[in-house]
DNA sequence: ATACTAGTTGACCGGTCGGTAAAGTGCAAG
DNA sequence: CTTGCACTTTACCGACCGGTCAACTAGTAT
């Protein structure tokens, strides 16, 4: 054995400190939290942090991995591949997004949105390296958007040559926009009010022919 | 005359501060826009601001009240009541969004996305005045929304006992997602890829019957 | 035993945060 | 001329920001 578990089973600050970034930033924003306030919730010092992690940013970077990891196996996967059927795969993930965002506004108090796109909002204009990862993360959701759309074309659900692609892109779209919605509201109903809209961006447009 | 123009023509600091305020927080956000730097671009020193706002969170909600009056006029109103035809109107007001963004960016290097729907996201939970007041602004876009639909209806475009409220709000939701996406893009072009989307959600549903 | 190293600790840094207080300025009404 | 008021100016506040540092602790390998 080389590396016998580098000291024995460890009380590892450092995944103490991605939960403690985890919960106050996807509870906040960026901005409002403090490394100070982080260090505190982890039970570590700041000075530990500093040996995990070069600053608050990778810090925030390693957080985000780790938080679409987790999305995507506790509500992607199965939200997506639960049903048969693409309507009922929708109301599904929908009912998934609503758990999820109802379960956190009961621990926390707070409905937080999405924390790609919150994230991606406070610090798109001013944070490149932050901005870049999150798209990474926001083009991993719509891929799994994807195949479900192209499954549902392999089932004859959907036209032979939808542009799944684009769906799917317009699927992330609203869903980001129904989050944002939603944590305006500070009320998951309006998840489950607007989701339904998810449907109705899949019907056939009748403007097919357009006389200008 | 009563007053006679409090002294004489003004240099007008709570209008540069107003200025300054959103061309920086729009631009960045809140939490990384400092009241010394809105100072310094308004010209005016701390104590002024002091003068004319109780503190940087009465500052930014007159700031977003002004944005939304000059958006109302300068991009809402003539944005949808340009052309003839419902679809013709969503094209012609993605179009007006999309210039809105684009100008934006060139002059200030950076798409900002929604204002209102950024401030939701980064204040929404730890922030009650400030998310209220958005939530105000935002159900004023969606009465624009929905008088656009109402239109319709009566034109005999949408099915008489079509849902406005819901379809305004689902427009609503859509066009913060789009704005979301572009942002985290930087690029103006995802407004127009995506804008189509808004005419889907309008589109009669196919399962108007659903056996279950 | 010794040397090495991953991890921890607490004191400390300059800078900036939002906000305050008091003195001063200049116009206008009495 | 004087008072009052709207506004400006400057200096200042304590708190907190993200980040640094050197000393220390404890398991591990030799």
């Amino acid at each position: 054995m080389e590396t016998t578990t580098p000291h024995h089973t460890r009380h590892d600050s450092r995944e103490d400190l991605l939960k403690a970034a985890r919960e106050l930033i996807v509870g906040r924003s960026y901005g409002a939290v403090g490394i100070a306030e982080i260090c505190a919730r982890a039970g570590v010092r700041k000075g530990s942090l500093y040996h995990f992690f070069p600053g608050k940013e990778a810090l925030t970077l390693a957080m985000l991995d780790a938080l679409y990891a987790d999305f995507e196996r506790e509500v992607l996967i199965p939200g997506l591949a639960g049903a048969d059927g693409l309507h009922a795969r929708i109301e599904a993930f929908v009912r998934a997004i609503h758990a999820f965002e109802a379960r956190i506004q009961a621990e926390s108090g707070q409905l937080p949105g999405c924390p790609f796109g919150n994230l991606a909002v406070e610090m798109g204009t001013h944070h490149p390296t932050l901005r870049q990862a999150i798209r990474g993360h926001l083009d991993a959701v719509t891929a799994h958007f994807r195949s479900v759309l192209d499954e549902a074309v392999q089932d004859g659900e959907l036209p032979p040559h939808t542009d799944t692609d684009a769906l799917a892109e317009q699927w992330l779209a609203l869903m980001e926009g129904i989050l944002v919605m939603a944590k305006a509201d500070q009320d998951p109903a309006t998840i489950l009010r607007l989701g339904p809209a998810l449907g109705a961006v899949l019907n056939p447009s009748p403007e097919a022919r357009h006389e200008s």
